[in-house]
DNA sequence: ATGGGTACCTGTCTGC
DNA sequence: TGCAGACAGGTACCCA
């Protein structure tokens, strides 16, 4: 489910209210892809500060009496979500993780267990070090332009569409925005990376992060299950030109749009308006 | 370093 | 109705 604007929107939705909150409990459901990493107890009277993303990952700080305390790294996989509610229900079988604090619990649920909670001395040390590390720019960063990308790509030979999945380029676009973003860009998802001139880098770039802007405006994608921590769905799937349209119309040239398998994901696109 | 494949896990939908 | 198989928003890790 969650792709940067999904993970961007959750945490919109309950930054303000956790920021300053202590944390009164913790209870663990089924194991997560990482254990903890922290015995519960030493997170109990802990302050929870306001929650950053870095990439699809989000950092909750912790401090202990205005002292550092490290951190919670979550991360939604491909199945989670976030709830912040002040009386949360009675834990369902998907839910693994709450943090009770004085605002209220925060509660992942995530099916699949692909999701992550981990407890780290800081963002760039121990496990939470470990996992954003050769993270790619953030999109929305001056940093993330047409020739930064042009740079990265012309070292690489695979499909430019995994190219941008692979996340260590520039951050964010999943499967969904990915093609998107290569529908506005008027480019095959297939193409080279290294072929893919200057100019069509700079489409490309511009591309990216328009098409994530857009979609943090309008909640996300809900194509399933994804809330945010509110409980509002997300209206980007609505708006999405060729993501999951296999066989339907291109909205431009009424070409049928093409479905083909990338490295064991599913990619969409126009046959006729997407060129190497 | 890069590229490709596998693995993690559960739910839903399709076709026979 | 049952059942096998495909598919799903992600990414760490292993191997060539």
């Amino acid at each position: 489910m969650p792709e940067l604007p999904e993970v961007e929107v959750t945490r919109l939705s309950f930054a303000d209210r956790i920021d300053g909150a202590v944390v009164r409990a913790v209870r663990l459901g089924k194991p997560l892809r990482w254990p903890l990493g922290i015995d519960v107890i030493e997170l109990l009277r802990s302050h929870v500060g306001a929650p950053r993303r870095r990439g699809k990952y989000l950092w909750l700080p912790l401090s202990r009496r205005s002292v550092d305390a490290g951190g919670l790294l979550l991360h939604l996989g491909m199945s989670g979500s976030l709830a912040f509610v002040s009386r949360p229900a009675a834990p369902g079988p998907h839910d693994h993780f709450d943090l009770v604090t004085s605002a209220g619990t925060l509660r992942l649920t995530d099916p699949r267990r692909f999701g992550a909670v981990v407890w780290s001395p800081s963002i760039d040390s121990g496990l939470a070090g470990k996992l954003l590390t050769g993270l790619g720019v953030e999109p929305f960063d001056d940093e993330f332009d047409g020739d930064l990308l042009w740079r990265a790509l012309r070292r690489r030979r695979s499909a430019v569409k995994v190219a941008l999945l692979g996340g260590d380029i520039v951050v964010g676009a999943g499967n969904i925005y990915a093609c998107e973003a290569l529908f506005a860009a008027g480019i095959d998802p297939r193409a080279r990376s290294h072929r893919i001139s200057r100019r069509r880098c700079a489409r490309l770039a511009q591309a990216v992060r328009e098409t994530l802007a857009q979609a943090v405006e309008l909640g996300g994608s809900t194509l399933r299950d994804f809330r945010d921590a509110r409980g509002c769905v997300g209206e980007f799937q609505l708006t999405a030109r060729v993501y999951g349209r296999a066989g339907q119309p291109c909205p431009v040239c009424g070409t049928p749009v093409r479905r083909v398998v990338q490295g064991q994901r599913s990619t969409y696109f126009c046959p006729s308006c997407q060129r190497s």
